[in-house]
DNA sequence: ATCATCGCTTGTGTTTTGCAAGTGATTGCA
DNA sequence: TGCAATCACTTGCAAAACACAAGCGATGAT
C-alpha cells in the first residue's frame, strides 16, 4: 500500500522525475529520435535504408539503436514486409502518430525563430 | 549569386540541415535545455542555484554550459540582479518564451501516452 | 576574522556518439 | 549455377559528451 504522500511523486524506472515533460524528454529527448519520427510521419518512409537517405545522414548503428528503442517504447512497430523475410518495415504505433502535433510546433517554432530555415518538402505537409 | 536550385536546399553553419525540425533540435534537442527552460517557464526559475533544485538534479557543468549556449542563440538573457554584482538572474527572451507551446505539447504527451507521470505543480500550469 | 552562499571551473572516469568497415541473408540476372 | 547487388544490420575504434566530486573567487552576514 502506497503512502497518499507519495503518489504523484514518484518516479518510474530509469526516468529522472515524474514530470511528463522530463519523462517525455526520456522517451524522445536526443537529436535523432525525432527526425525518425518525422520521416515516417511526412516522408511515409517505413525502411531502413530509406531513413539513411535523409540530409541529416544518420548512422546505422545509431539509427538501428533508436528504432530498437522507439519499438521498446511502443512507438514504433517492426514487421518484415514483402516476400523477404529479412527486410523490416518500420510503421508508427498510436502513440507514435500522436507525436505529430509535437513535431509540429518543432517545425513551426523553428521556422518562426531561426533564420534561413526553410524546407519546401515539409512547407504543404506541415500547414 | 547563387543559383535557384540550391535556395531552400543550403545548411547554415553547424546545422544538419535545413529541415526547421533538425535546426530547432539542434538548438534544444537534449534532454536539458528544455528543463531549464521549463523551470523557468512554469516555475519562474531564474537562479543558478534554483535550476540545481529541481528534481531531475542537473550537474552543475551541465546546468553551465546549456545556459551559456541557450544565451549564445537569444533564448535567455543573463544580468546580474539586486545589489549583488556576481549574482546572475537568467531570462527567456522573446524567441525562449515563444517555446512554451512546444513545453506544453511535450507535457500533453507525456500525460497521455506515459504512464505514471503526472505532477501537481504543472498540471494546473499546462492546462 | 570567519563563515556561508552563489555561480561557477576543473579534473577524472564513464557513457554515448560518429565514422568506417564488415557480415549474412537474400534477390536478380547472365 | 555462379556472381554481383541490396538490405539490415553489427563490430571496432577514436572522439565527444556526460556525471560526479571537489575546489575557487567574490560577496555578505556575524
Amino acid at each position: 500500500m502506497k503512502k497518499i504522500s507519495e503518489r504523484g511523486g514518484q518516479k518510474a524506472a530509469g526516468r529522472r522525475s515524474s514530470c511528463p515533460i522530463a519523462c517525455a524528454l526520456d522517451l524522445v529527448g536526443d537529436k535523432w529520435t525525432l527526425l525518425i519520427v518525422r520521416d515516417m510521419h511526412y516522408l511515409g518512409k517505413t525502411r531502413f535504408e530509406e531513413f539513411l537517405a535523409s540530409p541529416e545522414k544518420i548512422s546505422t548503428n545509431i539509427l538501428a539503436s533508436r528504432l530498437k528503442t522507439l519499438e521498446a517504447n511502443g512507438l514504433v512497430t517492426k514487421s518484415p514486409y514483402g516476400n523477404h523475410s529479412q527486410r523490416m518495415s518500420y510503421e508508427l504505433t498510436a502513440s507514435g502518430k500522436s507525436l505529430a502535433g509535437l513535431l509540429r510546433r518543432f517545425a513551426q517554432w523553428g521556422l518562426e525563430n531561426i533564420p534561413e530555415t526553410a524546407t519546401p518538402e515539409f512547407k504543404s505537409a506541415t500547414k
